[in-house]
DNA sequence: GCGGCTTTGTGAAATCGTGCACAAGAGTTC
DNA sequence: GAACTCTTGTGCACGATTTCACAAAGCCGC
């Protein structure tokens, strides 16, 4: 049998979860802790302990019964199976506020995912350097993308140039897409997108405020508000 | 009957997608555009149409039988139900790479979130200007929360500076957080968090990748990869 | 090595979300 | 105003996800 044969499909909201996971066990292993529970990881993560246990035994059995998980063998599982054994160098395409601020976060560089490569239309833009990476032009992209072996690029242009460069960014051969720009992009099914939208963040935030406001009125008394002891729990992500 | 009383409650992944038909109603009504069918903002906003009908009907019968919606006034409705209807200041803390571009970036600002404060640990940000904001200490949040009656916070900080940054919101007034920081924060159950983490979002990306890439060993010829035109399909959000 | 304690791994039930399929309503044409 | 066409609103079945509950398994102390 090859290495990992492709297993049994993981359900996509395990998946999402696992990177979360990660990082929290590679905190705890930075610490200097060996072994962790379902529930301890669960309590760390803010969510069930049997959807932990759930979500990692799509990876196999690697815990121990009575025991726990042992940290590094976890990451070192989880790291396999989320594809992150290599560094997966990504192109950005737009050098604009967004743009700059996503090449100098710490998020990419620093996490696996190297910055291998920025272009912009904006000719005022191009040959300047961006936290060390020089910005080149729009039409230099499949260069890049077939130069470097890029399968990941990121749009962090306006709106109205996001489909464009979506366009590009296949062409020049990449299969998966992180799409900043606030537009729904046009795709073939096997390229994988990813968007994130912050006006939709704080849209869905607005709603729940909004339902907040609307439950308990304006009778102010900041009787039940916000009690800060009392039932912590974990990302409240309503 | 009050204005509109907290009507059945719309499930969360409608609430999720009530912003994105809500850009792209935004945009159809700029180009002119009077009335769209189910069918039509489904196409665009990569969704089934069952689906668009669904979730519009969660807000109520806005529809005409035989002719479809009419833009503006779904737009009007949408807005309401995600309690836009007016802005809603926000303030971030942590003036860092990530703050200022989140300060300059328009979709804050020109999205009804206006940043009504930045404030930052670091002495040697505290009064800097950021996109026409000037960043404060730390200390004067609680006063920067209450002054503006401001209830949504966004936390820019490193992981590390991420859960007192929330400790402080709340303690100052705030109800809901949007998290940039990679870490998963603990709050009261009445607290809406949402978090948003590059590295999530590129490592759900590479587990995909790394599937396509078992799937369909390295036998190169690039035979059925990438066909631009085709079945191409919105929001492939694999 | 046996009993007790702990924690995993997983069937099975409950819940949530999706998509089909179609009746019902609204406009339009003759 | 009857017949036709179009598109909404929704009951229903299905699939995905979450949660419960518990048997199986490992470890410890005696």
């Amino acid at each position: 049998m090859p290495p990992h044969r492709t297993r049994r499909r993981i359900p996509e909201a395990t998946v999402a979860r696992l990177p979360v996971y990660l990082q929290i066990l590679i905190e705890q292993s930075e610490s200097g802790i060996e072994s962790v529970s379902s529930e301890g990881l669960a309590e760390l993560a803010g969510v069930n302990a049997a959807k932990v246990r759930k979500d990692l035994s799509y990876l196999g059995s690697y815990g121990t019964r009575g025991v726990g998980y042992e940290v590094e063998y976890l990451v070192f599982q989880i790291r396999r199976e989320l594809g992150l054994d290599h560094e997966w160098p990504v192109v950005i395409v737009g050098a604009g506020n967004l743009g700059q601020a996503l090449a100098g976060y710490g998020g990419f560089n620093g996490r696996g995912f190297p910055v291998a490569g920025m272009v912009d239309v904006d000719p005022d833009k191009v040959d300047t350097v961006v936290a060390g990476v020089r910005v080149r032009p729009l039409d230099d992209l499949a260069e890049i993308v077939t130069g470097g072996d890029i399968s990941i690029g990121v749009i962090a242009t306006p709106a109205g140039a996001a489909q464009d460069a979506a366009d590009r960014l296949i062409a020049a051969g990449v299969t998966s897409i992180l799409n900043f720009a606030p537009m729904v992009l046009s795709v073939p099914s096997t390229i994988s997108v990813r968007k994130v939208d912050l006006a939709v963040e704080l849209q869905i935030l607005t709603y729940h405020e909004q339902r907040k406001a609307n439950a308990a009125p304006r009778n102010a008394d900041g009787a039940q508000l916000h009690q800060l002891s009392g039932d912590r729990q974990r990302g409240a992500t309503a």
